[in-house]
RNA sequence: CGGGGCGUGGCGCAGCUUGGUAGCGCGUUUGGUUCGGGACCAAAAGGUCGGAGGUUCAAAUCCUCUCGCCCCGACCA
């Protein structure tokens, strides 16, 4: 029973989104340094409990972390030719090793034989020790995952979604077989799908990328596409079936059980602070970010109310006690037990920044031994807000965990409600094109013929791009069709949308 | 790199067309009354109007140059 959400008109969302990360103090552009952005102590603690559940997940599928330089040899990159080709246009670039104070500038020193490159991604520094680390079938499957920061020059940024700098983690494995790369690319991918279902509370179709839109130097790029309510997609992980050709590019073999010199198949997968940004796309409304439970850095705030000094005390010596007890029960409570600021205007405060749960608690409350909560997003009341629950005193660690899960789930199918509800399968292309016109975005399963050229025929009409191509059971099992461009054959429907 | 727009107290803006000695909202500070959905009253602090040059008795306003930023497109987790 998902309720008719909050949709800002898209027009302005990319304002509405810009405000609601600044008011709630997620993060801020970095001013100093173009294209970055500083993560706020709000918004890093979100990333560090996602950071938390991936990487228990990495753990439990095998995987070991580890850490590798920041600064990639030039040479390295050009190893692979699909891959320089790729990501050349991004790369900053550390030419001098020094700097020198000349009548009272600075200037550089050093220059270097060989230019360094600020990773864009690991591949090639990973694949060169991997050469060192793997010389037998008995050192795979080699299962490794880095937790680091990357860096991309991007011409256009947006907090979160594209930035100069971002955090990410980035999987990368070898193995014997293909067949064996092939189900770990498949296994990671189910990994994100668990992750952006049971702890963001956002849905998301499994697919393939078109050669277009594919990794440079994969043979096979998998990802998780998600909703925006503005109707455009996000890429929200991926996962790549890299081949032989990084295991070629820095020879990377082992001696196989029968004794032969072979290359091995890798891949890797990575998944970003981006998912912040699509946390906030996917959930937040006029009144600000809405943070899943399994997310949030605090799962209530205890507004206590008074009118004198006599029930101040009374009140927050009350609100101080049930706040140490729901802790006792697992769950991160905040006090707001500032003075001269009205509970009204608390209230806005901690729904702007997206907690969960609020307990407001004052001498009724007391008297009644109950108190009222209200959660971030529910069923509207008359007023057009979310209705106020009342509960007993005893046992409210427990109540509030079971409204916790309740509104994990509830965000889950909200999302899903209105993903479905806005996702339509195409024939016609006129049709096709009133999709994507103006502003408008949806998700539209349509036929392809399978060419470049007509997806880009395609994105240049309508701004609409192929986001995936599903893998089993993830699009609409239609057969068979026609191209809705060109009406050549097509063995499926594919997933288009604009995109961020 | 193409197409638009903006630089005025900490933040957001008005004033510019038609030159006349800088104003509003928010925030801040102080005092008081308030406190169950963004409080109110009173007082106060805070700006060489992005920079340089020019026109003029007089420039935030007109002219020239310059610097910086934002938005839209190409690129992209």
């Amino acid at each position: 029973m998902a309720e008719a959400r909050i949709t800002p008109r898209a027009q302005d969302y990319a304002q509405w989104y810009q405000d609601v990360i600044r008011e709630a103090q997620l993060a801020e552009p970095a001013e100093v340094v173009k294209g970055c952005m500083v993560i706020r102590p709000h918004g890093y603690a979100i990333w560090e409990k996602m950071q938390a559940d991936l990487d228990r997940r990495f753990k439990e599928t095998g995987h070991q972390n580890a850490y590798f330089p920041l600064l990639i040899p030039l040479s390295f990159l050009a190893k692979e030719a699909q891959h320089v080709q790729g990501f050349a246009m991004e790369c900053a670039v550390v030419t001098h090793a020094g700097l020198k104070a000349v009548d009272g500038k600075l200037e550089l020193k050093n220059e270097l034989e060989e230019p360094y490159v600020v990773r864009p991604t690991s591949e090639t520094i990973i694949g060169h020790f991997f050469a060192k680390w793997i010389d037998s079938w008995r050192d795979l499957p080699l299962l490794i995952n880095q937790w680091a920061n990357v860096m991309r020059w991007e011409l256009r940024t947006r907090l979160f979604l594209r930035t100069g700098e971002f955090l990410w983690q980035e999987g990368h494995t070898a193995h014997a077989t293909h067949e064996e790369s092939l189900a770990e690319v498949r296994k990671m991918l189910d990994v994100y799908r668990d992750f952006s279902h049971e702890i963001v509370a956002m849905p998301v179709i499994q697919g393939i990328k078109t050669a277009n839109e594919r990794f440079a130097g994969a043979v096979e790029t998998y990802c998780i596409e998600a909703m925006m309510q503005d109707g455009k997609a996000i890429q929200a992980g991926t996962s790549h079936d890299l081949g032989q050709n990084f295991g070629r590019a820095f020879n990377v073999m082992f001696q196989s059980q029968s004794g032969e010199r072979e290359h091995v198949w890798q891949t890797s997968w990575g998944m970003t602070t981006r998912m912040v940004g699509a946390m906030v796309m996917t959930h937040g409304d006029d009144d600000g970010v809405v943070i899943p439970p399994k997310l949030a850095p605090i799962h209530v705030v205890v507004v206590p109310i008074w009118k004198n000094d006599a029930e101040k005390t009374r009140v927050l010596e009350a609100a101080a006690k049930i706040a140490a007890e729901l802790r006792d029960d697992g769950l991160s409570v905040r006090l707001d037990d500032r003075e001269g600021v009205k509970p009204g205007a608390k209230y806005y405060e901690w729904e702007r920044k997206g907690v969960p749960v609020r307990i407001e608690l004052g001498p009724r409350d007391l008297d009644s031994n109950t108190v009222m909560i209200k959660r971030r997003v529910a069923p509207l009341g008359p007023d057009g807000r979310a209705k106020k629950e009342t509960l007993k005193r005893d046992g409210l660690g427990v109540q509030i965990g079971n409204v916790l899960d309740e509104f994990q789930k509830f965000l889950f199918e909200r999302a899903l409600a209105f993903r479905e509800a806005n996702t339509v399968t195409v024939d016609g292309w006129a049709d096709f094109e009133q999709v994507f016109a103006d502003q408008g975005s949806k998700f539209a399963w349509a036929h392809w013929d399978g060419t470049t050229e007509t997806e880009l025929a395609i994105k240049e009409a309508t701004r609409a791009t192929i986001r995936c191509i599903p893998i089993a059971g993830q699009g609409p099992d239609t057969g068979q069709g026609k191209c809705v461009k060109t009406g050549k054959p097509s063995p499926q429907r594919v997933l288009f949308s604009k995109n961020y």
